[in-house]
RNA sequence: GCCGGAGUGGCGAAAUUGGUAUACGCACCAGACUCAAAAUCUGGCGUUCGCAAGGACAUGUCGGUUCGAGUCCGACCUCCGGCACCA
């Protein structure tokens, strides 16, 4: 053993020794209960940053902690390959996206072998590799065939910079989310995927992991499904055939509702306005909102005015048989609802700002309760309360001037219309939701082909099972024009119909990536099938994931559409739960200093503040790095880097090896076994050694179920200075000193493995044990008897003022700790004069003298 | 605007059910070792009054509940994040 801490000494030979022992690798026959521990996969950039190192090493403690303690760990690590970048390297360097992506996951592989993360490499996986796609075409296929993979002309997000089309989750807020480009709408043939058939089961299954997931992931989520429960109403347009269905939350304040409001994208709006002589003015009108909502996105912060145009045509309100203007307005949506809605300026403060810029009536139909009201208001007040009225009043209350339903409360009013509705035929009560099918071709060709082939006389023809994968060609021209290169790759387009056999031309657009990340810790599961994506019974055995690390940036997109797949591969009996992910933890970002500033920002290139891991590892070594990352902030928050953090690391690990050193002789020459009761003495520095080991131990097992490893490092470091106090020279040391510093440094070694696997491992040899740690199920067990304190420290107060202490056995009762407390000088000195109201006495805690 | 989350030393941060606020680390200061520096080790380190013993004040602000509040309640301020006409 050296008497110096060289870390890259230590590092490559446990990295080479776990190498060579493919210690990481797993086996489905194992007999110990399994954990699936997964982090998110990354792109191949072709460099680690410091937010994977984080990410990394947070999987790898959990990963390690349940190793130690006896489980079948399944630690895997793949790539999430194809994309952009593969692309976009292509069109400006000429480089073919395969080489150059293989070359850049060759590079990070080697970056996180020499952090020495846990992998189990042997299941490594790839996006771009034939044998992975085939069954991101697959899963298309079995989709297509249930009507869940849907091809329609639509309005698309499309990404002017990257030429691309984008999900409305890439383009959320107007700017693309890679670029932030400001994205235009285009009309064009896409395939979706019906993730709006899982709507209600992903709002309604939060219920299975609300414990588990962050709520600010969950709240996402709720917001991204949007549900919404109302009804939907059929106005009737006046000398005319024609219905207006609205849909309202509010159906309780129909009698309020002083007009219509239909987007300007309304497919009625033409029809009805075929005779009317105001067409030319409303198409104009509709026509300038389209235009506007096209440029928005611009300006951010700028709230666009309500605009609409009174159409003048009329509709009948089905409850009161009242007709009412219908308007074409720029605030409503075509694409949410019904594109219509019934303006009720009293109770919706849209409608009321409408209603006041074009000066339609405001009918107030709600009121407050009012307790000391005895009697419901009645519909004496009068009819047009708009002067009343400084704003919406958009609380529920009590119906008025609403027909034979006044009276009623809102409540009731909502769900007992609705049913009216229902019975007389103009309506129902209605869920909407706000989710979009997923878009997901892209015009792009660094991705997984869609599967489909296009014959003149059978039309669109799934690609046969048997047929897949369509493979990617080795080449195309990369003209970034915005048509997907694919489509000028003749060998690739021209193929046969699997149908007729006559000549066919393929689909030439891609799979959204997020397609293979959807899957893809299934695939890990049963990574070589060549037959199946997966054999069920073995995903069984290891899924669903018991705990998921990775940034809350996908909180919606990725982590969304895993579980819209995961509920369809349970609809295709393939899994036979609703949720993929036990527990979710979403780390914080990594930020640094930017030069000359005082600003902390997430790590980046252009900011000019990132730090290379390879340059962290060659200075301090991949184990203070880790340790470092994880002691400085709670896991879920940001993480300030600092050099002068990381060498405290060094420090912390060093004076640990040190130690070890110091005893290593002595503890491979004296017994194990505890031969006497001495460390039992109370009062002896063994006896306190033992009880603060113990602590320890009942402490970071703790911490560990709920992730704080900072406060679990902050705990082992508190361990060692007790180590250190216990100034004990081990050449004269007892036995029974031999004894407590050997369990102090075992625990205290273990319990540092997670964090610093490599010094753990080499200081555990050198403890005196031979074959490492690994899979040891060693994972120290807290005595709580010993981890108990003999004597305590109990704080006397003085009106809630600390003013003393006294010391006490844990069996100590009330009455003698009062006497005590009473019986203490400085508190004498406290209370003289002073009339003693009355003592509280907290078991094992506290005393407070309450005086006059 | 709406919805979340958070405000504790110079800094990152600790603090079971309300019960010794500031654990652990960084930075800083002093001392030891050294010709010297670095490294290492030892000690100090919320603010303030005091030679000291000790006291007063401190967890964004103001109030409340309580014997006792970082923790609970009310109002407000600030910062961060998300959504943004969702009917």
């Amino acid at each position: 053993m050296d008497e110096k801490y060289f870390p890259e000494q230590i590092e490559n030979k446990w990295q080479q020794h776990w190498e060579q022992t493919k210690a990481f690798q797993v086996t489905e026959d194992d007999p110990r209960p399994k954990f699936y521990c997964l982090e998110m996969l990354p792109y191949p950039s072709g460099f680690l940053h410091m937010g994977h190192v984080r990410n990394y090493a947070i999987g790898d403690a959990v990963a390690w902690y349940k190793r130690l303690q006896g489980f079948n760990v399944l630690h895997p690590i793949g790539w999430d390959s194809f994309g952009q970048p593969a692309e976009q390297a292509a069109i400006k360097r000429g480089v073919n996206p395969r080489d150059w992506t293989e070359e850049n996951i060759a590079h990070m592989r080697g970056q996180m072998k020499r952090l020495g993360i846990s992998y189990d490499w042997s299941r490594e996986i790839a996006a771009h590799r034939p044998e992975y796609y085939k069954w991101d075409q697959w899963f298309f296929l079995k989709m297509f065939e249930r009507g869940l993979a849907y091809k329609k002309k639509s309005p698309v997000n499309w990404c002017p910079k990257e030429s691309t089309v984008l999900s409305n989750e890439q383009s959320s807020g107007g700017v693309c989310w890679r670029c932030g480009a400001e994205v235009e709408k285009r009309e064009l043939e896409q395939w979706f995927l019906k993730i709006t058939d899982y709507a209600e089961e992903l709002v309604e299954d939060i219920k299975q992991i609300e414990s588990s997931w962050p709520e600010k992931v969950l709240k996402r989520q709720r917001d991204w499904v949007g549900r919404s429960e109302g009804a939907f109403v059929d106005f009737a347009v006046r000398d005319s055939s024609q219905k207006i269905r609205v849909f309202t939350t509010r159906i309780d304040t129909i009698y309020g509702a002083t007009a219509i409001a239909i987007s300007a994208e309304h497919p009625l709006v033409d029809e009805l306005l075929a005779e009317s002589p105001l067409k030319n003015q409303v198409l104009a009108f509709a026509e300038k909102v389209k235009s506007d909502k096209a440029a928005r996105g611009r300006i951010v912060d700028e709230e666009e005015q309500k605009e609409g145009i009174n159409t003048g045509v009329l509709a009948v309100n089905p409850f009161s048989g009242e007709s009412i203007p219908v308007w074409v307005a720029n605030y409503v949506l075509i694409e949410y609802g019904t594109g219509a809605v019934m303006s009720v300026p009293a109770h919706d403060e849209r409608d009321f700002e409408f209603a006041q810029k074009y000066s339609l009536p405001i009918r107030r139909v709600i009121e407050r309760i009012s307790h000391e009201q005895e009697s419901i208001p009645h519909d004496a007040t009068s009819e047009d309360q708009s002067i009343a009225m400084p704003h919406a009043f958009t609380e529920y209350g009590i119906l008025v001037n609403s027909g034979d339903w006044s009276g009623k409360l809102s409540t009731e009013g909502i769900v007992e219309m609705a049913k009216y509705a229902e019975v007389h035929g103009f309506g129902k009560a209605a869920v909407t939701y706000r989710i979009r099918d997923w878009g997901v071709s892209r015009q792009r060709f660094w991705g997984a082909p869609v599967p489909i082939v296009y014959c003149e006389k059978c039309g669109m023809v799934p690609v046969p099972e048997k047929d897949l994968p369509v493979q990617l060609p080795d080449r195309a021209e990369f003209t970034g024009s915005g048509e997907s290169p694919l489509a000028g790759v003749a060998d690739f387009v021209n193929t046969t119909c699997p149908n007729c056999h006559a000549p066919a031309r393929r689909d030439t657009d891609t799979m959204d990536t997020f397609v293979d990340s959807s899957w893809y810790f299934f695939r890990y599961c049963d990574p070589r099938n060549e037959a199946a994506a997966f054999d069920p019974a073995i995903a069984r055995q290891w899924t669903p994931v018991d705990q998921y690390i990775g940034g809350d940036s996908h909180a919606v997109m990725h982590l969304i559409y895993t579980r819209f797949w995961t509920k369809f591969m349970r609809d295709l009996g393939l899994v036979s739960f609703d949720e993929p992910v036990k527990k979710l933890l979403t780390q914080g970002m990594v930020t640094n200093r930017v030069q000359g500033t005082d600003e902390w920002k997430a790590m980046s290139k252009s900011l000019g503040n990132g730090v290379d891991p390879d340059e962290m590892i060659a200075a301090f070594g991949a184990d203070a790095a880790r340790l470092f990352v994880l002691f400085a902030a709670p896991v879920e928050n940001e993480l300030r880097w600092s050099e002068s953090g990381i060498e405290g690391a060094v420090r912390f690990l060093r004076r640990v090896y040190t130690m070890v050193w110091r005893w290593n002789e002595r503890l491979a020459k004296t017994e194990t076994t505890l031969a006497s009761d001495e460390p039992n003495d109370q009062s002896s520095g063994a006896r306190a050694l033992r009880r603060k080991t113990h602590q320890t131990i009942a402490k970071v097992t703790g911490d560990f179920e709920d992730l704080h490893l900072n406060t679990i490092v902050a705990a082992l470091m508190e361990l060692f200075n007790e180590l250190s106090a216990f100034a004990v020279d081990p050449a004269t040391a007892t036995a029974a000193e031999v004894f407590v510093v050997r369990e102090a440094l075992a625990a205290l070694v273990l319990m540092l493995a997670p964090f610093s696997p490599h010094a753990a491992e080499e200081m555990w040899q050198h403890l005196g044990h031979a074959g490492g740690l690994l899979n040891s199920g060693r994972w120290p067990q807290a005595d709580a008897e010993l981890a108990r304190s003999e004597e305590l420290e109990i704080p006397i107060q003085v009106n809630g003022k600390l003013r003393s202490r006294v010391l006490a056995l844990p069996e100590v009762t009330e009455e003698e700790l009062r006497a005590a407390a009473l019986k203490d000088e400085k508190i004498i000195a406290f209370i003289e004069g002073h009339e003693v109201v009355k003592v509280i006495v907290v078991p094992q805690r506290l005393v407070n003298v309450v005086v006059k």
